[in-house]
DNA sequence: CCATTAGTATACCATTTAAGTCTACTTTAT
DNA sequence: ATAAAGTAGACTTAAATGGTATACTAATGG
């Protein structure tokens, strides 16, 4: 029931971001220096984020990092589901046939285990990094 | 961001329990059975269930486990909480030392998280397995 | 056009955690 | 006394986590 590091590390990287001038290209290693994630790690991290089309990255001399989008439009969710993949707090959401057929039939656990794992995603996604940004200042 | 499949059969053991009249002591074997949970893991689950006081164990011929209070007083955080521990999402709210204190000060998604902690928490809370047992039936 | 800077792609590694098993022991009813 | 049942804790295996290393590609600018 806990965040990957990456995550943490994931969300300081993106309210890094967050918090720069609109369009501002920074390097992986002042995000690592600044933020104190270690380097190589980050740039895995970064790498994700930018598969999941929250950061662009430029390559070669001047490049760097920048957010894809407004802060406003990057929710903690959007963050988390970029790193560790959509939110599924039980077993049995992921492999429905790791559950016999009759415990999933009987069983009122994994439908209420749904609605908290709902919820769960609702309160990532309530936090956007304009806010979180703000509050930082 | 996944619970353990020791508390998803936790989960099971005692609605198993919740569904049976009231202070019915059935041995750890038929609840395996039932539930298809392997025997010897079943029993370490039921003596963190115990140590929470959440369940009473009896020892020997015609011994047992038995709830320890109602299922309507019993959560799904408190089955939780009784086998992984106080529900942490973030490792620095765990070990707040392990964040720099320049990290606490200026991270605002150190208190995000732990705001998105305390519902997911609620959540937990609100579910009790008198609910659960009725959804079974 | 080539040297330097910066991101990309993979493979690798050490530790920790998860999930489950084994052996030996204690308690209790009959 | 014996069999049934829970207790204690060491042990095992596999996967996940967190991080590193090596080699590569792309872009810029002198």
């Amino acid at each position: 029931m806990k965040l990957n590091q990456a995550t943490d590390y994931a969300f300081r990287a993106v309210l890094h971001l967050s918090c720069l001038p609109r369009g501002r290209v920074v390097e992986a290693r002042l995000i690592a220096e600044e933020q104190k994630i270690p380097m190589r790690f980050l740039l895995k991290i970064l790498r994700l984020l930018t598969l999941a089309g929250i950061v662009e990255s430029y390559r070669g001399v001047n490049g760097g990092y920048v957010l894809a989008r407004a802060p406003a439009e990057i929710t903690m969710l959007d963050v988390v589901e970029a790193i560790e993949g959509p939110i599924k707090i039980n077993r049995c959401l992921i492999a429905p046939e790791e559950c016999s057929r009759r415990a999933v039939k009987h069983c009122p656990v994994h439908k209420t285990l749904f609605s908290i794992q709902q919820a769960l995603a609702g309160e990532f996604k309530k936090r956007n990094f304009q806010e979180l940004c703000e509050s930082a200042k």
